[in-house]
DNA sequence: GTGGTCTAGACCACT
DNA sequence: GTGGTCTAGACCACC
């Protein structure tokens, strides 16, 4: 086992950023704040910030135009995907444990339905 | 938003004897290894580990005998207990995550039905 | 016969403490010292201070906000319970120690309404 | 507050001899183990054996015969005596530890009663 | 051998 | 400043 898996700042930037734009606290086409601001935001390196952009518009969730910002994209398909895809990883993960615990597929199943 | 937040070593290990619990790895009344081998297993401090011990009797899970070991508890209640508290709580966190992204319960009893 | 007893530091002092609750030497909601103080006050090191708030917070009577202090529980019920406790212990201790002597359980009962 | 106040190896062996003879396991007259029997019982010092047999002659409630032993005294009225002291102390260390706790008479009436 | 207690001293997160 | 965690190493009582 191993212990204290320490998860990457950036990484974890990305999914609170994710999360706003999945539950509709972001719009498509939004300007998202400076690097510079989100760097103080979120009390983090400037470089560290400029990573997390990177990182979206690597995963086309946003896009950046030299001397004006970065925005989100500004297709209404790419925050449902995102949605989508942030939802079946929690239900992927919710599955995964209780199978950990030594619960039936059957189990999972019933349980799943009933309670969520 | 709040970044990291380290667990505590002492509760990473109990979570993960819990699950052995949980999972059937381990049975009611089972010898547990000695304080000073669990810390060598995980490359803790024996006071750390003996920590483990000392907050899973709290919890009724195990009990010592001074100078012999500690032991599982003998009734698989404790055991069944335990199991239900784990899944429980797998599935309170998936709720509230999902909750967050704005799903309604509509929305994830489809997405439940179409991963099956 | 078994000589001695050591009893650790921490119990006396979580005893002394409660002995202070008990008999209204401390109020309900009171701030207790710091675990630096305390450790100070008892002479003893700042880990076995830190036990003391521990075992007293398990037993629901005080708790912490990390980064001010701890507090006594605010709720006097709390209070009445442990002084009754305490108070049942002293009593179920003379009953025990007077039953060692040899006294039936009706002397015992007449020697303790009368002299209590 | 004092911590650990040890209480010497002698007293709680006296201690342990006085409950024997209060509570009748020992009878007026009979003869005691050796001093050297006793140091072996208890695993203590034979100097400390002799000092548990001093102290108890002082208070009368043994005496010595060279070359012979060491014998309870054979008068009942001192078994009484002890006794009546032994049950007079247990009553007042519990009054004063209950009065301690701020408890009035009518309160431990009360608790008292319901013990029962 | 076992767990229990204690000290010394360090680092952390929170206010 | 607060309490929480962790390590290192010691001593104890029990079996």
């Amino acid at each position: 086992m191993k212990l204290d898996k320490n998860i990457p700042i950036y990484l974890q930037v990305i999914d609170d950023l994710k999360s706003k734009m999945a539950s509709g606290e972001f719009s498509p086409g939004d300007k998202l704040v400076s690097v510079r601001e989100l760097s103080i935001e979120y009390g983090i390196n400037p470089n560290t910030a400029s990573r997390v952009y990177n990182e979206l518009e690597r995963e086309e969730l946003c896009f950046t135009r030299r001397g004006i910002g970065t925005f989100l994209s500004e297709d209404p398909k790419d925050f449902a995907r995102l949605k989508r895809e942030m939802a079946e990883e929690i239900i992927s993960r919710a599955r995964s444990d209780l199978a950990q615990l030594g619960l039936s597929r059957e189990e999972i199943k019933i349980l799943l339905e009933e309670e969520l």
